[in-house]
DNA sequence: TTTACATTGATTTTT
DNA sequence: TCAATGTAAA
């Protein structure tokens, strides 16, 4: 402890208070790029080294396994020692911690497990069926919501008022028929994680007094991000006494549809009595212009905590505006940009492209294909959720837990071996009558030999299979348990035989699997709360692939222009970035401009995209979108009428298109002309369309200019690249 | 049990 | 437009 004062090197004013604040309540207003896990994780120092905090004594807890995972080894390289000891981990991954620990006292069964949202949606989709409910009147996904919402409240079925209203009582009864069915296969899903650990805690005087002696600091990161449940949690953990740090943004929550309440950040304020508030307001991300431009346009909400990004930097380039005529247009803008900078020197992966909904990246994908860029796409289908994977976790499950429905359901009859919907329908029938577990009722089936015939033998054979699988790997490693289920369950050999690379890739899935086990028992797991042998090591392991479901990013060994919706960028950052359709119905989207509220988060979620931008920043619309297969007319988006002139520069394409723009204003100009008219026998044409050419083949009409005979169309052919034509002495032929 | 065809509906997503 | 459903037919 010679030099405690090493930890506030290198830290401006505002993160040195911050971080060495005395110990009491605290709410770091952290802006975007303001060096917030820095502050966060030196505070964790701060508390260790000056305040004398055993690491046993500090709770961090984060939103994301990346996070918390960054969190952890930050503060290992600054202190430069191993911190086994300190938790730092997500909601959901400490409320699992105590869930496990403390089970009898959270009335749990001993090997309960956990479900995701996909197996919470199965679960529900046969909920409605059972109960012969109208899934048009209540949409799965609704009942979802509906119960996922009810929890993160704080809410059991016994405390939703229905206020009389014969829908939200329908609604509550089957939540509570949800709840009855986790109970009895053993089952907790994410919000069940939160809530019941509340409970536990809240119903456990002598454990809620361990565990607020125990921790001396609790601090939380991204606290605009919390919802009703965290915050309760939070509370109760706390008794308000224990000192509490949290780091957050108001203008940066954009999650408020998923239950968020930046209102927290407030309350917090108002209930943790002495709170300090400490503004990180110096940007260490951006150039000026881009800084100012997301002042400037976060400056139109109301009622934020206020708060001012500044750099210390130039001001940079302006920020570029182009108006497309069309999506392709658009789209072929961004990639011919790319190209150019790629050339000048900068690695694609230093270059994003954002837009606000997922279907846009087709358009983005294909003119990156066609001129040969190569991308990755941030957010698709994670490792433990494919497919596959979610097969072979169900057989592990049924290991452990024969009650396990949704598991059971799920690979009855994968790989076919005979057991149709009638005899699961049969099942299903038998269980609910005598309110026992599918296994059960399989069972029973068997015993009184009404299950007979072809279904009783393919039925018995699988409750054979399970059983064989369980013995056979008694005292078996976890990785050879699961290469053994993979085989002997069939799975390998059903995905093998499946047509075309899927099935190689499949199985590959499979072995990866394996691979991951391996790892996961050498202690690469993040925050396994058990390590042991055999069943042991296969509890923890299962929790993993359920809390932690995977990386989104992939392998960077190869140089890639990074997609991704906008929601996914916050808390990256790049040299170069691209938002692209920021119009009107797009982004704000049309299901948000209504409410003023969620108008709001759309316009963070904007100020979220421009502050991803280090050096350049480009903002792209187009006049004309295909959406949901119609042409549609598209208006510049708000946001661009609310960031400063000064920093906007209108682009033009390359000095051969003159064109009408309106107004001194750039960007916002209205609708040019979208269609050329070659007028007397010539076709008429429009942006977008496609055409054939008898020397070129088939093309996409990208671009126009002129009129009449003169007017040239500019193509872009398949294999041949883009060309213009003149529309006189071309033959085109729309197609 | 698989395959073909119609129908529908369509933000954002960690855990 | 297109992907994900559900129904009908083989």
């Amino acid at each position: 402890m010679d030099d405690v004062t090493a930890i506030l090197d290198h830290l401006n004013t505002a993160q040195r208070e911050a971080v060495s604040a005395p110990q009491g309540n605290m709410l770091v207003l952290a802006g975007a790029g303001s060096g917030k896990t820095r502050v966060l994780v030196h505070r964790i120092a701060w508390l260790m080294q000056a305040e004398g905090l055993s690491p046993y004594a500090v709770l961090a807890v984060t939103f994301t396994n990346k996070a918390a995972r960054e969190m952890r080894t930050r503060l290992e390289a600054l202190l430069g020692l191993s911190l086994r000891n300190v938790w730092v981990g997500t909601f959901h991954s400490i409320a699992h911690r105590l869930l496990r620990t403390h089970w009898q006292d959270a009335r749990l069964p001993q090997h309960f497990q956990i479900i995701d949202s996909d197996d919470q949606l199965r679960l529900i989709k046969r909920l409605l069926k059972d109960h012969r409910i109208d899934d048009e009147r209540f949409p799965p996904r609704q009942v979802q919501s509906f119960i996922s919402g009810c929890k993160e409240e704080g809410l059991r079925p016994h405390q939703v008022d229905a206020h009389g209203d014969a829908y939200m009582g329908q609604m509550v009864e089957l939540y509570e028929h949800y709840q009855l069915t986790c109970e009895r296969g053993g089952l907790v899903d994410f919000g069940e994680l939160l809530l019941r650990s509340l409970e536990l805690l809240r119903d456990t005087p002598a454990l809620l007094a361990h565990y607020q002696e125990r921790f001396a600091h609790v601090l939380v990161d991204e606290f605009q991000d919390t919802n009703t449940l965290q915050y309760a949690w939070l509370k109760l953990l706390s008794g308000m006494k224990t000192p509490m740090t949290v780091v957050g943004d108001d203008d940066q929550s954009i999650y408020g549809w998923r239950g968020a309440r930046v209102e927290n950040i407030r309350r917090f304020e108002q209930e943790f009595r002495d709170t300090r508030t400490v503004r990180l307001e110096q940007n260490y991300r951006s150039t000026s212009a881009i800084l100012d431009a997301a002042n400037a346009l976060i400056s139109h909400n109301t009622s934020r905590m206020g708060k001012e990004l500044w750099t210390a930097g130039s001001r940079g380039e302006p920020i570029s505006v182009y108006a497309g005529f069309n999506d392709l247009d658009e789209a072929r803008f961004i990639v011919d940009t790319i190209r150019e900078k790629v050339n000048e020197g900068h690695t694609r992966r230093e270059i994003a492209i954002l837009y606000r909904s997922n279907a846009q990246s087709r358009v983005l994908e294909e003119t990156l294909i066609r001129q040969g860029v190569p991308y990755r796409i941030y957010g698709g289908q994670r490792f433990y959720e494919r497919l596959e994977i979610k097969n072979a976790l169900a057989y592990l499950r049924l290991l452990l837990n024969r009650d396990d429905d949704a598991s059971l359901e799920r690979v009855i009859n994968v790989p076919a071996r005979g057991i149709g919907t009638r005899t699961v329908e049969l099942l299903r029938e038998r269980a609910r009558h005598t309110g026992v577990s599918l296994w059960q009722a399989l069972h029973d089936g068997l015993g009184d030999a009404s299950l007979r015939g072809r279904a009783g033998t393919a039925v018995k054979a699988f409750a054979d299979l399970i059983e064989r699988l369980d013995n056979d790997t008694a005292g078996l490693a976890l990785h050879e348990i699961i290469d053994h289920v993979n085989e002997v369950s069939g799975l390998v050999e059903h995905h093998r035989s499946e047509k075309g690379e899927k099935g190689q890739a499949r199985v590959e899935n499979l072995e990866e699997l394996v691979t991951a086990a391996r790892a996961f028992t050498q202690g690469e797991a993040l925050d396994p709360p058990v390590a042991g042998e055999g069943a042991v090591a296969l509890e923890g392991f299962l929790a993993e692939a359920a809390l932690n479901a995977g990386d989104h990013e992939a392998d960077d060994f190869e140089d890639c222009v990074q997609l991704m919706t906008l929601h996914s960028a916050k808390g990256l950052e790049f040299p170069v970035v691209f938002i692209a359709g920021v119009e009107e119905g797009l982004f704000p989207h049309r299901m948000s401009i209504e409410e003023p509220g969620r108008l709001e988060e759309e316009r963070r979620l904007c100020y979220v995209g421009l502050t991803r931008a280090m050096r350049k920043l480009y903002l792209t619309h187009a006049e004309l979108r295909r959406l949901h297969g119609k042409e549609t007319f598209q208006r510049p988006s708000r946001f661009l009428r609310e960031l400063p002139d000064e920093h906007l520069e209108e682009v033009r394409l390359r000095g051969q298109i003159s064109r009408p723009v309106t107004a001194s204003r750039p960007a916002v100009g209205l609708s040019r002309q979208t269609s050329v008219n070659g007028g007397g026998d010539l076709p008429s044409l429009s942006l977008g369309q496609r055409v054939h050419h008898p020397v070129f083949g088939e093309g996409v009409i990208l671009n126009a200019e002129g009129e009449g005979e003169r007017a040239r169309v500019q193509v872009s052919f398949e294999g041949e690249g883009d060309k213009w034509l003149v529309l006189g002495f071309a033959k085109l032929t729309p197609l």
